[in-house]
DNA sequence: TCACAAAACAGAATATTTTTCGATTATTCA
DNA sequence: TGAATAATCGAAAAATATTCTGTTTTGTGA
């Protein structure tokens, strides 16, 4: 499962999770390379699964999806049947864009993100608690967002 | 703050932020549209602000980062003084990738992103509780991650 | 409804980037 | 050391992004 990696591609990967525009010639400028061999770490990376893609990050704000909900959610029973049923049905919810199964005196975390008071209040009502399985919902609401990034330490 | 967007550009939106590797010709294509008003409306986009950047994202087990936890931070007093300094402090933490100030029984929400038990011990006593007004630190530890996505609902 | 202005669009050119390829250099291991 | 393998380089070819010009559509006010 993991991946053997050297400094270069390293180098190439903090790049590359920062700002994915950048040209094969820049990063090769920027690590002191020719093109070629960045050219075929970066494909071979990609050919890998060390880069799973490729995303544009959008400005929520902007958008008017303001709303950002961390909610605690408990199952009836930590059973595989219960989880399973869970884990299908918020993978379908657009809402949902983070889901973990958590130790602790509770079994799932979630991140959702929506426009407003009102549609999580639908989303909650109509979405997340008709879920086989859900016994207990615990919802915190983010007031100000201070960090958010993609990019993961190496 | 609030922009304006049509349909189309929201298609557009839809399209880059699932994967930012489409070309202009094959998002024209899949739009039915020619490849200028794409090409004006994906660099009006980015212009305003509503595309905020491009990343690429990697696969955390691959690359031997294999430990998520969740981590519940209160303050000692909730005054700006001491949220300024948290804040300042926790932008500059790597391991950090995720600070909301939520409201509810604590004051911050972390998500944090380590190799190993040991780094996150190694954080938690050397970076997280000696910053300046943390009172309480909560852990929890990600067993399983269902879902995560960098894709906003439109 | 009409005239006008502004925005959106199409197609062709030019410039840039990605991809491919053969040759050279470095590294590894027996 | 020597042979085999992997990594790198430079340049050409292919694909893509960008720019430009002209056309069509849309929206607005008289």
């Amino acid at each position: 499962m993991k991946i053997k990696i050297d400094d270069i591609d390293k180098k190439i990967l903090l790049l590359l999770q920062h700002d994915s525009t950048l040209t094969y010639k820049e990063i090769a400028k920027k690590i002191n390379l020719s093109l070629s061999p960045v050219h075929d770490r970066i494909k071979r990376l990609e050919q890998e699964g060390v880069v799973e893609r490729y995303v544009g990050i959008l400005n929520k704000k902007m958008l008017g999806v303001g709303l950002t909900v961390f909610s605690q959610v408990t199952l009836i029973r930590q059973t595989r049947e219960v989880s399973q049923i869970f884990d299908i049905a918020i993978k379908q919810l657009p809402e949902v864009v983070e889901c973990n199964f958590v130790s602790g005196s509770f079994d799932y975390l979630l991140k959702i993100i929506v426009a407003d008071m009102e549609a999580y209040h639908n989303f909650h009502q109509m979405k997340l608690s008709t879920i086989e399985g859900v016994s207990l919902i615990n919802s915190f609401f983010v007031m100000s967002e201070v960090k958010s990034t993609t990019e993961i330490m190496l």
